[in-house]
DNA sequence: AATGAATGAGTTTTCATTCAT
DNA sequence: AATGAATGAAAACTCATTCAT
């Protein structure tokens, strides 16, 4: 539970690429002097930190997910329950998608979900979290025993990334008669029918 | 319907564009000297086809994702039944990222799964096949009454994102004592169970 | 003979280089933006021709020894005997530093005499020449046979840089008494005495 | 005449210069920090007793040519007569280049050799030591009486950068049949031939 | 007096785009 | 229509210098 205390200049950094891809920026195309500014800081300090450019989005990127699955994982340790957190996962990734802007959601998903797999920090993202539900599940003994972790770990995961999609508000080609609401009800309907004892 | 007939110097560089991809390079970081180069054109050339760089990554990668999915359309069409397609689905998923560079896989992924949710052209790519299917399996009455369409395309396209995912030995962070052929029979059942009448 | 063709945008930076050391300023302290402007090319082309600054500074460098050399060989071409050469040794000598800036001769002295012993084309500057010209000496039978022509070689740079030095007005700390025409004349007496049989 | 005591972190300094020199670096391309570095003390430091990087870059180089020409001094002090010097001034000529890296050498020559020619230490150098021998030999009559000191001096030096240039192992073009004690026995020969009473 | 983190002016370098051929 | 040498705007990066501690 010990937060690496971080330089404050590279903090401001870290902060400063957030808000931008939050802005709908993607993170690949900041400029090193667009990031500085927005963080308050003179352009040369980032040579001080990082040995690039390349190297402060590497950083930063891999500081945003491991933030927002520290934010994920207070929440979910107030709820109880393997359906219980399930819940809190869509209600969690449903109000993080309502407070960016629509530019944004690419760059988010990727973040999120995608990226992570690429990494060597795979466990710790929002698949970290999934597991340890999956573990938890297990151990309470309310999964189906036929069913390995792996399996319900992906899974779970998918759905997430479906939702997720939705609720971007371009999950799919149909013309969109369902509310995010209802698929959300089958998502956690399917859930409950294929993973749990 | 006559798929429009390229100029060879653009077909030349669209596949500059995919051979670079598939080499494991981002494709919004490649040059347009390196395009001009694998494609054995001008560097000016390209300015004869396209107004900027921009147009012509943007274009490369709808070609890109149109000839995916009319290869996809392809091998499915000789394919029958709601379940056969799905089968196929699976196999195409399976060999074609048998056949990538490791490098190439995040890129792959995005420009299949991910980026057609942010294009005008939704429904063409693998999105759009899965919504034939399913619109198919709806007209044979093979498909449960009480979920729309909506809902089971959206679902289906995540569990071929897991297949994906997992296929690219990255779907999870669990010590993967699943083979990927088990991992298959378990979406495959859960698509027959949830979906099937 | 035959002199390999520049490229007319390098052979104006090259220029550029020579005229602005020959004005005193120092190779390495040239900025790309002085010698591109100077030059009257964009500053994009030198990376067109070379990979970084260093690359292009080090190649005029060389460029510019070679120039010399060639012009050297050819007006020693003209003339007869060991000692006529010698003394047009010591005449172009004195030309070329009348020539330039006060402040360029430091740079001059190393880019003639210096540097191009701690380089792989020893052979192709003043000292090149300097060897020819004991070659048809020896060949002639002029010069002691007790003496290699190895030293002779050596001795002989070190008298032209003593001359060049002492015409630079810089040779030695002493309140200056002796005209240039009178160290010449002592140089050229203590090879006669010296060096020929 | 006591040598003025200095402070130990401007000694520090000093030292830091000397050994990047011998270590191959261009005197004139050291970072502030690359010294401040080498010599243990805080970068800001500097500037309490150096207005300017060139300012202690120049200051190191008079101190570096100070320090070589009081060693040098030193050695001479205890040898008797003209020869008896000049002995001693190739002798440490050689031991010099014999400690150094060969990278270094084009550094040291530029700094003992060259760069005095064109500061307003002259005499204080290698130039110096030169100017006194002659001095003493001409008092104690054993220089010919038709040649001009300033000659003298001029041809000695030339001669010791003959033999140093040799030494470097880099004094001529030709495939060095010569070892450096046969061009020592040469040079000192034409020496007492042409300068001795 | 000593420090070194922070700075930004001043460089080098990149690369999409142009245009004469 | 095709080219690729040339460009220069825009970016990354360096590093001497400052200044709060």
């Amino acid at each position: 539970m010990r937060k690496r205390v971080l330089s404050p200049k590279v903090e401001a950094l870290y902060r400063a690429v957030m808000e931008l891809v939050l802005e709908g920026r993607e993170i690949r195309e900041l400029k090193v002097s667009e990031i500085t500014e927005r963080a308050g800081i003179g352009k040369g300090t980032v040579y001080e930190y990082f040995d690039s450019r390349e190297e402060l989005l590497l950083s930063a990127l891999r500081y945003l997910r491991q933030e927002w699955a520290e934010n994920l994982r207070g929440e979910l340790s107030r709820l109880d329950g393997f359906m219980g957190k399930i819940g809190g996962l869509f209600d969690q990734t449903e109000s993080a998608l309502g407070k960016i802007k629509r530019e944004a959601l690419k760059e988010v998903y990727e973040i999120f979900f995608f990226s992570p797999a690429f990494q060597s920090e795979k466990c710790c993202g929002m698949a970290g979290q999934i597991y340890c539900i999956v573990d938890e599940g297990r151990r309470g003994g309310v999964l189906r025993k036929e069913l390995p972790d792996e399996y319900i770990a992906l899974a779970l995961k998918g759905k997430i990334i479906d939702y997720a999609l939705y609720c971007g508000g371009m999950g799919d080609c149909a013309p969109g008669k369902c509310t995010s609401a209802q698929i959300r009800k089958y998502l956690l309907d399917s859930i409950r029918m294929e993973f749990l004892a």
